[in-house]
DNA sequence: CCCGACTCTCAAAGCGCTTTGATAGCGCGC
DNA sequence: GCGCGCTATCAAAGCGCTTTGAGAGTCGGG
């Protein structure tokens, strides 16, 4: 038996492991136990506490306290504790820790992918490096699943059952999210990246001020003299677009204009819907001489309607975009190209995170929430409307 | 003790948890021992193995085995744990079942941040969703490490002690990367997204074939009779883009005509960069007629270059691209709009989660790699070269 | 009717850590 | 010289699972 272990782990060591050697089997073939034996002795590169604490003559427990930092123990003996520990790069085993302590020390994600168009939503990235940078600092471990959007419910609740996560960060919020009663009621703590309208219960959330960044957007427009005001939307039974709408109408509503619905759409955000709406719109009757965007992407798509209609962004159309600030798809680089409202995803990510993580280590805590308020930017996507004089006659 | 446990549990249950309530401090007050038993309780919602194997009346073995297909289990037993589990939504907690097993199921993705430019990879999450698929089927969970350039070497030494990982993929490998001989020495199994060359440690990955791809896009460009082709790549310390740079070259060499270094940029693959590189190429004494370009991104800041400069695209100047079929940016949506060299970077993730899956199952495998052809796309981006009588004279 | 073979089930050990409750050593005052 | 309080350490229990090695029960052949 000790045989097979011994050939296996010579192999291992050999590093050529890749290599097909015939009689070595016993990597699949033999017991669990020796496939543990296997490990437990290819592994000796990583220390455990025991070997640790019977290297230094001490016991586990004086060791494993003096590596956390507990008060009983000689200040001589931390700081020999500590040293070898740092000469053996000991690191406690995450399973064994998690399992004494009952904190995982591991945030959820959950991306679901709109099982329509496969969509993975474009800011993730971005939101997760930010959250990411948080959980390095604090020591937690980032967990991802991605499941289409029908799989969420049972997802969060394995994440729950499986307790490989100490809460979760809930992305890309409905109206009226059914989500966040399942993450009350499993009691699954989690913070809200957006917010739903409509919740009844009470919960953590971080997000953008997106109906005052989209009145202000029109607001702008408004005063640059365009009537026509097209708004190009993301889908609205995401909360965020239902707020987007909200303020482009309030502004348009207080400058006395009705809202044409023949120039708002609501779609996933590509660049093929910005220029497949955009080309409709401008070919249409009554063109609208501005364009609103929930996403640099859709822009871009209005962009390129632009060019093929020889029409020239900033004079004969306007284009104002909500901006993510997305790392590999910057608005320009010194100036910005196109007006935006805008609004750092990855710094949003650094924020929840941290939120988050405040919740999880102390529950008392009231919910938290925080509103963050768009920049508005002025680019080179906006100018006064083309017809003004025409347009407004008398009224103005 | 126990009254101040009762009441924090009772505040948790009445689910306002949230709402201050000055004297239940006891949740952060508590000892460690008190945390346990409320969380214990609190939630009970989610069984363990003993709680299941006394409803049922039999061992803890016994339905472990029950659950994990043992053939030693009586069916009708089997029929009964099943249902149960089912019923009460029972799930191993992943922490213990791990430090039992030795495995951590658990498949880790160190990202990198470049600290220049914090940028992250705009491929990460499709790579991801789609690998995210692969690992959801597969019953695996995806541990995200989000590090700067410099630290990854630490993170991967981490990630191995701290045992919560079964292997890694390893992103965007350098020209004779030594995250391969470290990830080797360590004895963490990895797949490598692309190749490294010079390596000289055996290794396996998953790769498209740039260089074809390259040398094929310069091949049609050619063919169309361009002569003076700009070459547009990522930053060349990444494998990929010497790769291209080779396949970009042979082409040229195959017809006979020289590299023009002034013809060729390196950088991180940006829209801004796009923008930048074209518009002064194109000012230049001998401008370039055709474009080729490392990533949809980049060509997109062509394009505008065009538009600022008042060609036309696929007319005045020719684009061809690598496309990544990045889910959030579509090449056109029926009709392509620019001529590519495509491949599925979300098929790509599928796979070599697949395959690094295949191997953390069975050591004994050798080194499993695997060569993507790109296909190459004709879009309205490309057309012959427009001064072409002109230039080849009676040599073509 | 007994015994070996086979089927099904079990108690207990172990994974690597944290935490408890106990103990050894020590100086101090009475 | 005894008990007290204090500090620094320890052995052992427990987290929830898997796996071992053994035991109880059943069945059919001799």
């Amino acid at each position: 038996m000790l045989s097979i272990i011994d050939a296996a782990i010579a192999m291992l060591q050999s590093r050529n492991f890749a290599t097909h050697l015939a009689p070595q089997d016993a990597l699949t073939r033999g017991t669990p136990k020796d496939r543990l034996e296997i490990s437990k002795r290819f592994e000796c590169l990583a220390m455990n506490l025991k070997q640790l604490s019977e290297t230094l003559g001490l016991s586990q427990t004086t060791v494993s306290r003096a590596l956390n930092g507990y008060p009983e123990v000689n200040e001589d003996t931390r700081r020999r504790v500590m040293e070898a520990a740092r000469r053996h790069d000991y690191r406690p085993n995450t399973r064994a820790k998690s399992l004494a302590t009952g904190r995982a020390m591991a945030i959820g994600h959950v991306i679901p992918i709109s099982t329509k168009h496969e969509i993975v939503n474009p800011i993730f990235a971005d939101f997760i490096a930010g959250a990411g940078e948080t959980y390095t600092k604090m020591g937690y471990d980032m967990l991802l699943s991605v499941v289409p959007d029908a799989d969420q419910a049972r997802c969060y609740r394995e994440m729950k059952a499986k307790r490989n996560v100490d809460g979760v960060i809930l992305h890309g919020p409905h109206f009226d999210d059914s989500r966040i009663p399942l993450l009350t009621e499993i009691g699954l703590p989690f913070i809200v990246h957006g917010r739903s309208t409509n919740a009844t219960l009470p919960y953590s959330w971080l997000d953008v001020n997106s109906r005052r960044a989209f009145e202000r957007a029109t607001g702008l427009l408004l005063d640059l003299g365009h009537r026509r005001i097209a708004l190009l939307n993301g889908l609205e039974h995401m909360d965020f677009a239902l707020r987007r709408r909200a303020g482009y109408s309030a502004a348009l509503q207080g400058a006395g204009i009705e809202a044409d619905p023949a120039l708002m759409r609501s779609e996933e955000m590509t660049e093929g819907y910005g220029h497949r709406a955009a080309i409709q719109m401008l070919r249409a009757d009554a063109p609208p001489t501005a364009f609103l965007t929930s996403s640099l992407i859709i822009a871009l798509g209005v962009r390129r309607a632009l060019e093929e209609l020889g029409l020239k962004m900033g004079r004969d159309v306007s284009i104002v975009t909500h901006d993510d600030e997305l790392s590999y798809l910057r608005n320009g680089e010194d100036i910005p190209i196109y007006t935006a409202v805008r609004s750092s995803v990855r710094e949003a990510g650094r924020m929840a995170a941290e939120m988050l993580i405040r919740r999880i280590t102390d529950p008392t805590l009231p919910h938290l929430d925080r509103l963050l308020e768009a920049e508005l930017t002025i680019g080179q996507s906006t100018g006064p409307a083309p017809n003004r004089g025409a347009r407004q006659g008398g009224a103005g």
